[in-house]
DNA sequence: TAATCATGATAAGTTTATCCTATCGATAAT
DNA sequence: ATTATCGATAGGATAAACTTATCATGATTA
């Protein structure tokens, strides 16, 4: 097979036209050059050069395949210089996941703020639930997720984000009396409604009212936090709701919204991506910023 | 540097996304093709491959550079394939040189035929005397030339292509008498008209009257056959003309030509060109048709 | 949980490419 | 006729690339 180097000192001799001026030219000894040249001729069985004591002339063949070669060159030159250009932050795909109780609210705030820093990065986002994400950064479908920490996979790099407290979301015009600041303890849990099996902020719910063990759970899941909020408004009982939904969900559903007592609970939001990826510096940018839109939509 | 081989590797990879398969792709064994792939991402200086337990996953920059490079696989492949055609006859530019007292009367009838039958074919013609033809061709600055043999060059090629005989011209109206045929002792050298120094005519017509010598010449010489048979058909004197011109040039002069007696005197033209240009196959084929251009031109 | 399997990396040794210095033969220039 | 120049060749050293065998580590399965 012909080989770069070879196209190399053959484009040299093409411009000296002297076997050792090229050689020169390429940092070789002439035979070398000579040797390379025969063969690149053997391998493309083309005469290339006609030998004279006078120089070397490029016969018809060689002078019709030169452009070509040149090109070759060009392309590969120009491949050296993209692959220095790659290593820039936030730059190129960036498929990032982001589970359901988080995406409706953090998005809205997040992408502009990509779009308007890092105009270069094109994000394919999805919403999926944590096994999705944790499955799909794990097999490469995704470069990384926002999850609520921890994710109970340790094959995984991660980080924290921000924290983001529970607080009691009910009907405003709900009978039962909610004080402010209340204890996991008061919480009725026949009334509590939850979002259907799989999310982490069902779990997360559970485990905030854990002390009320015993109880019956209210019904079997809500399809998304939109769901359950306007349940809620509708007075069909009370949930968990976490500070990043409370400002949007506030526009949408006349609702209460009390705060737990301290030590407030809360989940931890954080970005999960693969050890070898090798993305550190866009996942530690990336980091920073989400940390900021999340922080944006607290308190 | 990298080379193609990496990058043939590393299409593999990108291909199957296991560096088993794809070292048996390309017919390497698989810590050959890791190390080739190693190899390329040191030059780079760029991670291209995500080394997980299952299967191989290209980085973004990996992603990102993978068109370029096939992009380069595809030139270089093309460049084998056209190296293979670039060996067709008579095709791309050729670079012919002719002397200039057969370039006017050869090339009408030559050139159309070149562009009917090698339709491929990008002639550069250029008129010069032999030493100019054979200086060019030896320096590589024409392929090859038609010129009057021998041209007194050994250490080029050459072959006959046709006979020229030689023919006395006289105005129409002259008043010496002409004999047909004449004899190389009948012609008056006083009367004699040459072309300048340096055509080989010139010195082939002294030659063919040589046994008259020691008469003075006419004059100091035409700069072409045109110019000098105009002058003839002036009545300004006598001249050799070349068969090859007769017919063009008696529809432009009103002329008397006369054959000389057997054995006719001639020039033979020829084909020149350097041992090594490597084009024999050109050269033979050109040959074939320069004698047919020629021969129509004949009788 | 333990055993097995699959994957890419590593090690050691061999083969192949590539290069260098020195020299040759042929041509061109003096 | 002599000298200089040019590309090819020879011999030997160095570097690159390959092979087989083996390892470490996740993934899969019993």
């Amino acid at each position: 097979m012909i080989t770069i180097r070879q196209m190399r000192y053959f484009d040299a001799l093409a411009t000296t036209r002297h076997f050792g001026r090229a050689a020169e030219m390429v940092n070789v000894s002439q035979p070398a050059l000579s040797a390379q040249i025969m063969e690149m001729e053997n391998h493309l069985e083309v005469k290339l050069i006609e030998r004279n004591r006078s120089g070397a002339l490029l016969t018809r063949q060689g002078e019709a395949l030169l452009p070509d070669i040149r090109a070759i060159l060009l392309s590969v030159d120009a491949l050296h210089d993209r692959a220095r250009q790659a290593t820039g932050v936030l730059e190129g795909r960036l498929r990032l996941g982001i589970i359901p109780t988080v995406a409706p609210y953090l998005v809205p705030k997040l992408i502009p703020m990509l779009r308007q820093r890092y105009p270069k990065l094109d994000v394919e986002l999805r919403e999926l639930l944590t096994t999705g994400c944790v499955d799909d950064v794990k097999h490469g479908k995704l470069d990384c997720a926002i999850v609520a920490l921890p994710h109970g996979e340790d094959s995984l790099q991660s980080c924290p984000l921000f924290e983001d407290r529970f607080l009691i979301a009910s009907a405003d015009d709900e009978n039962t009396v909610l004080v402010s600041p209340m204890t996991e303890a008061q919480v009725d849990m026949d009334r509590l409604l939850l979002l259907e099996e799989g999310h982490c902020l069902r779990d997360q719910a559970l485990a905030v009212c854990g002390s009320n063990a015993g109880r019956s759970v209210a019904n079997y899941g809500a399809t998304s936090m939109a769901t359950l909020l306007q349940m809620v408004s509708h007075g069909m009982g009370i949930t968990l709701i976490p500070e990043i939904a409370v400002k949007d969900e506030r526009t949408r559903n006349r609702m209460r919204i009390v705060p737990f007592a301290e030590p407030q609970p809360s989940r931890q939001i954080g970005l999960i991506w693969r050890n070898r990826s090798g993305r550190d510096s866009d996942q530690q940018t990336l980091a920073a910023l989400v940390t900021e839109a999340g922080k944006a939509l607290l308190g």
